[in-house]
DNA sequence: TCTGGGGTCCTAGGACCC
DNA sequence: TCTGGGGTCCTAGGACCC
């Protein structure tokens, strides 16, 4: 059976929800960004756009080209809140929902059409339910997989539809920049540009064999597929995650060892919050360490077995970094503690060292007055 | 212009085993 | 005494996504 599959973008959607929240800021140059120093912009209006500002773009330069900005702080919470009411309206039409990000979501509309008509009503309803009962402006795609429906949703930005047949994908595709296409990034959009490769067309001329002697068996064959339009790939509702993971960039690098491991310490209690919140246990503890020089170290260690232990956590944490040699004259720009190999709670090891009351106890503390109420001392580490 | 944070997947090398 | 070979696990790094 062939399949259709609705893609649906929201437009500059951090933004966009600032505007929503606060009708004066509609049509002036919204900028939703980390604080300088070092932020980043997470999303900029169309407005904003307008003065060459994009996402992932330094604050510090988004400053400079726009000085009559409008710089926010994220509100995730926020923007959490609103997609529910997306998904939300999404699910009315499938129970095959997958949320990509916050802003942005697949839904498998294939054999839904004597409940709901056909996916093209579906694709105009959602496109026009969206703006009206949420009050965001909304792209949507529709064609028969993944890769085609987000392509469709790319192309009809802003605020567009745009439906691609089976017959059509292949010119819809081929005038394409080959970086368009769903996991070609800068260094496989350069390499291929090394070989006067461009659109998607361009790729699609290129035999099997070659596109595999240059990038490797298994993406040769995607890329190979990736221009044919092909993907078979499945709209996942549910997907359990496989790491967990928190980082900080320091808006000053750190020097001094005994706040890089106080750091990393809190970083662990964060990791471990969310283990508990996620009812997993965590049998890889892993770090990472950026320098001034932006130089990115990862260090992981894979446990006897599975935990959720602050302690245990923190203290793997703290003995990763060891490991890492520091770069003469070098601060810590970033570090980060995450874990992985997760399994559910109820696979937890016998207690043999560890009474497992003392880390309910712990949770419980944090959950009902917020991860300061209970830190521990240095001791804990040792 | 000095480059976020949270993820996924792939590759490659070394250890280890039969 | 000129080095087998294949499978699996573990680790580090990198590309990519939003």
């Amino acid at each position: 059976m062939p399949r259709w599959i609705l893609h649906v973008d929201m437009d500059a959607f951090y933004a966009s929800v600032e505007e929503l929240d606060r009708p004066e800021l509609r049509g002036k140059p919204v900028i939703v960004a980390g604080p300088e120093p070092r932020g980043v912009v997470a999303t900029a209006s169309y407005a904003a756009r307008k003065f060459g500002i994009r996402s992932g773009m330094p604050t510090a330069q988004a400053k400079r080209l726009c000085p009559q900005g409008i710089f926010l702080p994220p509100r995730f919470d926020r923007y959490e809140e609103v997609a529910q009411r997306i998904r939300a309206i999404l699910g009315e039409y499938s129970p095959i929902v997958e949320p990509i990000s916050l802003d942005e979501a697949f839904v498998d509309l294939t054999g839904t059409e004597l409940l709901h008509g056909p996916p093209e009503k579906v694709a105009e309803e959602v496109h026009l339910r969206i703006p009206k009962e949420v009050g965001l402006s909304c792209s949507v795609g529709l064609g028969p997989n993944k890769l085609v429906a987000k392509l469709a949703s790319d192309a009809a930005k802003p605020g567009g539809l745009k439906v691609v047949r089976p017959e059509e994908v292949q010119s819809f595709l081929d005038p394409l920049p080959v970086e368009d296409l769903w996991g070609v990034g800068p260094k496989t959009a350069a390499r291929l540009r090394e070989k006067g490769i461009r659109t998607v067309r361009d790729l699609r001329e290129v035999p099997l064999g070659l596109l595999r002697s240059w990038f490797g068996p298994k993406g040769g064959e995607a890329l190979w597929q990736l221009a044919r339009g092909i993907d078979d790939s499945p709209v996942t509702p549910v997907r359990e995650a496989k790491s967990l993971s928190h980082e900080v960039t320091y808006p000053e690098d750190l020097f001094d060892q005994k706040q890089i491991v106080s750091e990393l310490r809190r970083l662990s209690f964060l990791v471990v919050d969310r283990l508990h919140e996620e009812h997993v246990l965590a049998q890889t503890v892993q770090i990472k360490v950026r320098f001034s020089d932006f130089t990115t170290y990862t260090r992981q260690t894979k446990l006897p077995e599975p935990t959720d232990h602050p302690l245990l956590v923190a203290a793997e944490a703290v003995g990763l970094f060891s490991r890492v040699e520091i770069p003469p004259g070098q601060g810590v720009r970033l570090l980060g503690v995450g874990v992985a190999d997760l399994v559910p709670a109820e696979f937890r090891p016998l207690p043999l060292f560890v009474d497992p009351n003392i880390t309910d106890a712990f949770h419980e503390v944090r959950r009902k007055f917020g991860p300061e109420a209970l830190s521990l001392g240095q001791a804990g580490l040792e």
